[in-house]
RNA sequence: GCCCUUGUGGCGGAAUUGGUAGACGCGACGGAUUCAAAAUCCGUUUCCUUCACGGGAGUGGCGGUUCGAGUCCGCCCAAGGGCACCA
């Protein structure tokens, strides 16, 4: 054996060689004409363009690429893309704040962003490369629009919005803050415009139904989205008015409880409902009232925390089961127009909500439900929402609440009073947004035709280039000429629609422009049949709803259009954590993990002086806290495999993970000590296949090759990245003491290091390139054959058992892997620790579980 | 307010799903190597008790089921997430 110590191993003159090679190779050209292997689909949520990759991103992209890399290498056909989520706000926002176009901004940051993507050696296949701002993509998206309009899933109606005034812009939620706009600080009014709509709601018991079969979808995400869905069942029923007022007799109310109605108390009515409306034309104080509600926040948080506050409109309704009962008629701010039909009877024993209503206001509190095995039982100041029984209640008492719904919705329908309804939270997806940097909407408005589709010849309608950023408003609707055209139809003066849709959209069938990019329509049938749907996707759980439920339905409608075959769009769904780190912060605001220096006394101080510095608490990085650290300094200090191998160890890659120096510095160590392994065996050959060698240690570092093979294995199938780590570094532990005697052990240890290149390879595929060059292997590891475990070496003959006395470790036998029970019992009574705990004292039962554990248990 | 998730050493976390709690990594401590340092290598490291052998306790808290509970059940506490135009 030679002496010839390497020079440590430096990423910089590796990496970029390997991933040339890689693509000389063409190893991650995906085919989907190659019909021999069984495809998969691997594919990470594609990033919004904003200037810089983020450790947030390479945490996502290194779990993808293990996964690609993992399911090559076991023999599927894997497609793997990359492309851009190109459209939205904060290129329009760098327009106005710097002063430079939206579409250059992003085409630069796209290029950036793909340069360091490229750095991190992702097996991605670029040639599926595509922008959402391309008009290659985004006129397709147009006319598949056109086709949903023609499908009959698109409406067009007016809907209430977030109004900035001064800005001239409608605002996401987000962008209120405190009821005035982020930017300009205006009072938010709330404005009706007409607006396009996806009819997603009818498709709310589909997607509700569907979501039992993605059993590789985490429980989370489902539950999120039928809680989204909110499906309901209840009675629809009228409460006719003791007086008529305007043109209302009555009000139509939506309940989940009817088994309550004869606690009911009072109906309540949104501030936005019709009679509400009417009612405050004619009473100020009313109107004033609604303004208030206006100003409060809308959000289902704000409105069941927040103080329940009402309006009596002096107005009553008939009790519908008893024409003498009347109930008063409130305005209330927790009664939402956009669920149900804005208007509900309340039965404060038993909802929260209302009970908070009628303490606050002085109405009736009538139990009707008890619990079981109480007797007395009275509602105070906290409803009985649980099961029990009905009391108090004519018809109904002694019932379950459950089966006196059912009683009662059969008799409102019966005697024609009312109806079963099943409702839903869901609402139809509002698409229209008031900006430019999106896809226009294709259709053209004309004063005698209405909403006119744009011909398909004349698609796409493009973005005009020359718009200017410096008016308020949506450019596009300011644009001298751009929106000028003629109607399709009678050929008259008419304007373009100069709303763009939501960027949803462009997210909801991405994935199945990758599978092939067809010129001429928006999807290469042949393609998406063959790939759809993706097999594994990855990305962060913020995206649990919208996005992810969005693409569910935009594939169902793609269906219904004859775009693709399948209906749900990803059949496995990850959710990876949030990459953390420390916060620091001193008198001048907050510092960079950069900006400070640890002392060797643990003492924190600001790098430029020695002012004392503050560390925070671990919080997802973020720019406005300034705990970043930026992938390209890890990368040109410590390599793209470092950075990966960090991302991956440690947490659990559903949860969030804390990124520290001390951690990355393990990660740089540990590529290091594997390097060393390839100290001074430059003479041994390359061997890929062994038979478990006889030689005790020899034989021992095989079996421990064939434990990492099969654990990794299993870890890298159910996405324990860190797990897989875990075992990687007992290998290469193991490895490290392994030192051979003879021409056998040696070639063992080629061997082991052989295996070990192919597992580490998915995880650090530069490192796995390097190592396997060394060793002689054939070809590039990346395209190398996954290793199947020898698992028979591991059973052997003899197994050790752990004894318990009453349940306590107290002793191990070795026993013979086919003992029956009488030998292990025997060996177990007889082992010196086990011995002292049951000497003088009754056995009482002996628990023999073969292959586990005996357990002994005396008296 | 409603819905959900998570609580294991100094820290990140393992634990074949009811069977030896603390794998692996980080940090810390001790040693080897070195003129010295870095790097590397070898140990120790849940807590309490004991000179030691050993013993006791222990997976947020309190109960329960079981021969056996981190794992299952009930209640409680704490932290985090979601609850309709950010992507």
């Amino acid at each position: 054996m030679s002496d010839t110590s390497r020079a440590p191993y430096d990423p910089s003159a590796h990496e970029a060689h390997w991933q040339s090679a890689w693509e000389a190779a063409g190893s991650f050209v995906a085919d989907e004409s190659d019909t021999s292997r069984p495809k998969y689909y691997v594919l990470e949520m594609f990033p919004y363009p904003s200037g810089r990759i983020h450790m947030g991103h390479v945490r996502n992209y290194a779990m993808g690429d293990v996964v690609a890399r993992f399911k090559k290498a076991q023999g599927h056909n894997v497609l793997h893309p990359m492309g851009w989520d190109a459209f939205g706000m904060p290129a329009e926002n760098a327009a106005m704040e710097k002063n430079t176009h939206p579409a250059k901004w992003t085409y630069e940051n796209i290029d950036t962003m793909r340069g360091q993507l490229k750095k991190l050696g992702l097996s991605i296949d670029w040639g599926r490369e595509f922008a959402t701002c391309d008009p290659s993509y985004y006129g397709h998206e147009q006319a598949m629009f056109l086709d949903f309009v023609e499908a009959g899933l698109v409406d067009r109606r007016e809907s209430i919005v977030n109004w900035d005034p001064v800005d001239q812009t409608v605002l996401a939620n987000e962008q209120v803050i405190d009821g005035k706009g982020w930017r300009s600080g205006a009072p938010v009014e709330q404005k009706n415009l007409t607006q396009w709509f996806l009819r997603i709601s009818d498709y709310a018991e589909e997607l509700l139904g569907a979501l039992d079969g993605l059993d590789r979808w985490p429980e989370k995400v489902r539950l999120m989205q039928a809680n989204w869905i909110g499906r309901s069942e209840g009675l629809a029923c009228r409460f006719d008015l003791t007086r008529p007022v305007y043109d209302f007799d009555a009000l139509e109310v939506y309940t989940t409880r009817p088994d309550t109605l004869y606690g009911a108390s009072f109906c309540a009515i949104s501030p936005d409902h019709p009679l509400a409306i009417r009612l405050a034309e004619d009473h100020p104080a009313l109107a004033a009232f609604r303004a208030d509600c206006a100003k409060r926040g809308t959000s289902e948080a704000d409105i069941e925390a927040g103080e329940k506050l009402g309006f009596d409109t002096g107005l009553s309704v008939h009790h519908p089961l008893d024409k003498d009962w009347h109930l008063p008629v409130y305005v209330a701010n927790f009664v939402l127009m956009g669920y149900g039909t804005g208007a509900i009877f309340a039965c404060p024993a038993h909802d929260q909500r209302d009970l908070d209503f009628a303490l606050k206001y002085a109405l009736p509190v009538k139990t009707v439900v008890r619990p079981k095995d109480t007797a007395d039982f009275n509602v105070t100041d906290t409803a009985y929402t649980g099961d029990g029984v009905m009391v108090n209640s004519p018809t109904l008492d002694g019932l379950t609440p459950k089966a006196a719904r059912a009683k009662m919705i059969d008799r409102f329908e019966a005697e024609g009073r009312g109806q079963k309804r099943v409702n839903f939270r869901l609402r139809d997806w509002g698409i229209s947004r008031q900006r430019y940097w999106g896809c226009p909407i294709p259709i053209i408005l004309c004063d005698a035709c209405g909403a006119v589709p744009v011909p398909r010849d004349q698609l796409p309608v493009m973005l005009p280039d020359d718009v200017s950023f410096e008016r308020p408003g949506n450019p596009l609707a300011h644009h001298p000429t751009w929106k000028h055209t003629k109607c399709p139809t009678c050929g008259g003066d008419a304007t373009r629609e100069t709303d763009t849709f939501d960027t949803f959209i462009d997210s909801s069938w991405y994935f199945a422009r990758f599978a092939g990019l067809n010129e001429s329509a928006p999807t290469d049938r042949a393609a998406v049949d063959y790939w759809l749907p993706v097999d594994q996707y990855i990305g962060g759980i913020e995206h649990a709803i919208l996005h992810l439920l969005y693409a569910r339905f935009y594939t169902r409608a793609m269906h219904k259009t004859d775009h693709l075959s399948v209906e749900e769009p990803f059949a496995g769904l990850f959710t990876q954590g949030m990459v953390c780190h420390e916060t620091y912060r001193h008198a001048g605001g907050w510092l960079s993990p950069d900006e400070i220096i640890r002392n060797t006394d643990g003492a924190v101080l600001a790098a430029n002086g020695t002012s004392p510095v503050e560390v925070g608490a671990v919080e997802k990085m973020s720019k406005s806290k300034k705990n970043i650290v930026d992938p390209d300094d890890i990368i040109a200090r410590y390599g793209a495999d470092t950075a990966r191998w960090f991302m991956l160890s440690d947490s659990p890659p559903e949860r969030d993970v804390q990124w520290t120096q001390d951690g990355i510095e393990g990660a740089w160590r540990f590529v290091q000590k594997v390097w060393r392994l390839f100290d001074g065996r430059d003479d041994e050959a390359f061997v890929d296949r062994l038979d478990a060698p006889d030689d005790d240690g020899a034989r021992a570092l095989y079996g421990q090759v064939q434990t990492a093979i099969d654990a990794v294995t299993r870890d890298l199938e159910a996405l324990g990245f860190n797990r897989a780590v875990a075992r990687l570094y007992e290998l290469v532990n193991a490895l490290g003491a392994f030192k051979p005697v003879d021409r056998a052990g040696a070639q063992c240890r080629a061997y082991a290091l052989a295996q070990l290149m192919k597992l580490l390879s998915p995880m650090m595929p530069h490192l796995a390139e390097a190592g396997w060059r060394a060793l002689g292997g054939d070809g590039l590891v990346a395209d190398a054959a996954w290793p199947q475990a020898d698992l028979s070496i591991l059973s052997s003959d003899e197994v050790i058992l752990p004894v318990q006395v009453n349940g306590k470790k107290r002793g191990e036998i070795s026993v013979p892997k086919d003992a029956d029970e009488a030998i292990i019992k025997e060996l177990a009574l007889n082992e010196a620790g086990v011995k002292k705990f049951i000497d003088g004292q009754e056995l009482k039962k002996t628990i023999i579980v073969p292959g586990r554990i005996v357990n002994l248990v005396v008296k």
